[in-house]
DNA sequence: GTGTATATCTCGGGG
DNA sequence: CCCCGAGGTATACAC
């Protein structure tokens, strides 16, 4: 893009149809939509209703062509999304600039420290090995040893559902085929835990736990307190 | 909302700051974004680039409150979204009607769908029992005996991957829990299999199977035209 | 680039 | 309403 172009969001509210064909085949009838075009080259297509989701979209990378009529946007991948216009109801553009970017506080990852740098507040006597242990299969979020001195792999999840106790589990039997660690045991620790995911954690042995995140900040804000 | 409401889109260009307080919290320093308001209150605040996804967002149902300079966006589950407005460069609704839907074809279900009707196709001799069939936690795609009596547990996936191994694996456990059904045996069928999803299945004494999605409908309609 | 895990996932279906 | 599974998931990050 040159430099004199600007970031810049073009939006078109038309009549049109769309249809895409890729990754599955897609089509919208004949009605009166939001196109939204990015600085990125990414095309959405709105309806009136339906969260932020469009019908119909195709992300960048791509390449636009306006045709009579019709627009084709076409990605590397071989898909294609057509928007064909019936009529143009209004066309316009806004430089928007620069974004200075998203701030987030709260994700997992931040759960993770809290409970890395207070692993007490799991279990007691708990100490931490390492956090993001590598195994072949990937990295379990917190290795530690109890008061026993055993083995204990933690998996840390915003909420925890089935799918956090098969990659626990995945861990565990990678765990285990180490002479130096075996025997390790798993804990399932998250601020909310479905129903059946404690059943199928319990079905194989694994203690799981619930913490409050606020609860956890809390305890940091005070032990920092101190120094 | 009343008869004379047509459903509306608003369309807003705005200098801003946002902040999101609920599932986590986030915030958006001062910046041109577009914010965009549908006919079901979903409000989304978008920057020129970042694919389809706004920024920050709140989705339907809520309240949009419109201060001095400020809109609040709140939630029933006491989520909050903050839009504080430096100065606002356009503001525009547009009625788009109701829409039509979206059409889709070549997704799991379709998949699911033919290979039922074409048991065969996976494997001579087999046929089937039921679809969806239920277990404690959760649907079979497919439950089927094969030539020699024994019953088959088919999990079907448009893309294979190592989740939809270790979803077959569960159930599996729990069907071979049943005296009326044990043994069963798994199989796994896609239409593309990712390398390590093989590995593992084959490493469970899961067979996978690899099948065309057009090639099946051409079995579906050249059936279709005997009768 | 592939593989893996996260997400304010979104969205739809069933109990 | 919650629970669960699928998604054109998208996105970030490690190897």
């Amino acid at each position: 893009m040159p430099l004199t172009t600007l970031p810049t969001v073009r939006l078109v509210i038309a009549r049109c149809e769309v249809h895409y064909e890729g990754r599955l085949t897609a089509h919208l009838p004949l009605a009166t939509r939001l196109i939204m075009v990015k600085a990125d080259g990414c095309v959405a297509v709105h309806a009136d209703g339906g969260a932020y989701k469009p019908l119909n979209w195709m992300n960048a990378p791509n390449r636009l062509t306006e045709g009579d009529g019709e627009w084709t946007v076409t990605n590397p991948k071989g898909e294609v999304l057509t928007i064909t216009l019936d009529e143009v109801l209004s066309d316009s553009a806004h430089e928007l600039g620069v974004d200075p970017g998203l701030q987030k506080d709260g994700v997992e990852a931040h759960l993770q420290e809290l409970l890395a740098a207070n692993c007490t507040s799991i279990a007691e006597g708990l100490r931490l090995v390492r956090r993001e242990y590598p195994t072949d299969i990937g990295p379990v979020d917190l290795l530690c040893k109890d008061a026993d001195g055993a083995t204990v792999a933690i998996e840390v999840k915003r909420r925890g559902e089935i799918d956090g106790v098969e990659q626990l589990t995945r861990y565990l039997e990678f765990l285990n085929r180490d002479p130096m660690l075996r025997p390790v045991r798993g804990m399932f620790v998250a601020q909310q835990i479905k129903p059946q995911a404690k059943v199928l954690a319990s079905d194989r042995e694994i203690a799981w736990l619930e913490v409050d995140y606020d609860e956890l900040r809390g305890i940091e804000s005070r032990e920092l307190r101190l120094f």
